[in-house]
DNA sequence: CTGAAAGCGCTTACAG
DNA sequence: CTGAAAGCGCTTACAG
């Protein structure tokens, strides 16, 4: 079905007739730069003025197809939870709009639920221009990418340094926390890993964080509980005197849940046990008490992967080769961490 | 500069050759229905292997412009905070792009920041089919849309019935609130408005609940406390015998600081004083305590959006007027309400 | 500086 | 059922 408002939409022909020139001239006086000398200033003003007059705007699928390119950029995302991304990724995808928007790209969430031929279209249709991933990708995803030649730039994720790459530094963000909890008197420090042990590099260095600073502060560090919060909060409330007096969490949604899950045990924060976690974003400040946090860079993070990504469609040079970039997270202090008792 | 992996990418002229026929048979036989008889079954056969052999995918670009469809949805979202729809919304975008993307169609998010020449020229170049909005939308854009005759259906808007929306009823569910606090005995109740106290019919339609509840339950309804929720909490502390025993928060996000901020007055939720408000949405769940809510039926709307948007797009006769659904929202209790002081 | 022509990769009446 | 031709609305060498 054809819509009505297509029919009596001018094309570019309308415009070159309305004002006596050919197509070509008048594309060109849309598109030549302002200082071009491709077009001549009179041409310029009377297309100008017919555009205005008939109320032309250049169609979107007629320029895609003749200029090979969308200006769409593909935000791929396999979320455990729901098309769009959240969390951490709030403010990357946030800065990322921005970034592309700068520069006359739109991005468009591409929600990878799986590696099936829906994706596999997706990437291989020619509709996006490149692609900017957030977090884990599976292999098969990557290999679709390869195929099909996708430019691409991934954050954050668990790729090689065969693919370009925004990375950030958890290990020296997790040993910045635990530096604290060490510079308040904490020894019996534990890490919550959540029910995603060690699937991500993000998680094995957060771990890692806590095992090499404990050595270096020559304590010993525990394996990582691994298990629903509730059974972590009664393991620390069981705890008596070993308790510990303060503990990791592996990012801030289970932090959340630790916090409600010690106040039903009647375990205080952080007068009983200092919490600290990762990603500093909603509600992590909103909470009971207000958490602290390791943030991630997520505006720069999204600056360096646009540029990249777009660097990479324009400078063949420089797409040949592969490029990794790594970016330090930073410490937020707030009330859920303090002296551990006996301490003050 | 022309990407290197366009060169060897076949086209449909390379399958026909390659199959002997024309590159109509071939886009039929991509294209027909399966039982359709518009191509035979061995045409059909011999195209269905050239594609595999050749790894032929056809050029969303090129479809694009002979279908005069994009099969692209806007997704517009004039965020408070930033470019991705969140809290209350969240829910309904992934329900979006789930029911959307069965249908083959994939959203894409467009930011209204303002209703500037980005907006007018991504409503009207033609590279979306529809336009899906979310909550308040600023009269300049509808303006725009009405403009470009962009098919559209607006949930949970300020539009009028001149437009497709989704709407949801607020005043039923802010009732019910209502109900399950005077049924638990409360008397002196007061409205939290946060700092946009009228400017969505939502937030005119929740206080209006309380309103209208209070006064049928022969009380006197106060106005609507505008201001900051740390000037809120202190005023529910100060009120020493006439204190409220319950309060109505507009949203979600303002109830988690309200909590917070009552926590640090040291006044107890709900032993002190009860909480309930609208929109049961993370982390209402996770919060100290759990939150009593109104739900709003996210994912039913976002189902009758995108039937009611798909159905415009084929259906002229549908096209032609205008449609409004208004969904009921639910009461879930939790443990931010309970009976107040001396009545238990 | 300008324009006729070809091309981007499909789909769709239309004739056979 | 099949295919030649025209068309979707632009851009881009190329010739002048």
């Amino acid at each position: 079905v054809l819509q009505n408002d297509e029919a009596d939409r001018p094309t570019i022909l309308d415009v070159a007739r309305h004002c006596g020139l050919s197509k070509a001239t008048v594309s060109k006086a849309l598109n030549a730069p302002d200082g071009s000398t491709l077009v001549s200033d009179h041409a310029r003003a009377r297309v100008r003025r017919a555009v205005e007059e008939l109320g032309y705007r250049p169609s979107w699928r007629g320029q895609v197809l003749a200029r090979r390119r969308s200006q769409a950029i593909a935000i791929a995302y396999s979320a455990p939870v729901g098309a769009v991304p959240r969390g951490v990724y709030w403010e990357i995808v946030d800065s990322l709009e921005e970034f592309l928007g700068a520069r006359d790209y739109i991005p468009t969430f591409l929600h990878l639920r799986q590696a099936d031929d829906r994706v596999e279209r997706m990437l291989g249709d020619g509709r996006f221009d490149g692609c900017i991933s957030l977090g884990l990708i599976a292999p098969p995803v990557l290999e679709m990418m390869r195929r099909h030649r996708v430019p691409a730039v991934l954050i954050n994720s668990n790729a090689g340094p065969e693919w370009c790459r925004v990375n950030v530094n958890d290990l020296g963000g997790g040993r910045l926390l635990m530096r604290h909890l060490l510079d308040l008197g904490h020894r019996r420090i534990l890490y919550y890993a959540g029910k995603a042990v060690l699937d991500h590099p993000s998680a094995r260095d957060r771990y890692e964080a806590y095992r090499v600073s404990m050595i270096e502060a020559g304590l010993k560090p525990r394996p990582p509980f691994v298990g629903a919060v509730e059974d972590f909060a009664k393991t620390i409330k069981a705890g008596g005197r070993d308790a510990p007096t303060a503990v990791v969490d592996f990012e801030h949604f289970s932090a959340i849940r630790l916090l409600q899950a010690l106040w039903r045990q009647g375990v205080r924060v952080p007068d009983d046990v200092s919490v600290g976690t990762f990603n500093d974003t909603h509600p992590a400040a909103d909470v009971i008490p207000p958490l602290t946090t390791v943030a991630l860079p997520g505006r720069e993070m999204a600056r360096q992967a646009v540029e990249m990504l777009l660097r990479k469609l324009d400078d063949a040079d420089f797409a040949q080769r592969t490029h990794t970039v790594t970016l330090d997270e930073s410490l937020v202090v707030r009330e859920s961490t303090g002296v551990p008792r006996g301490n003050e």
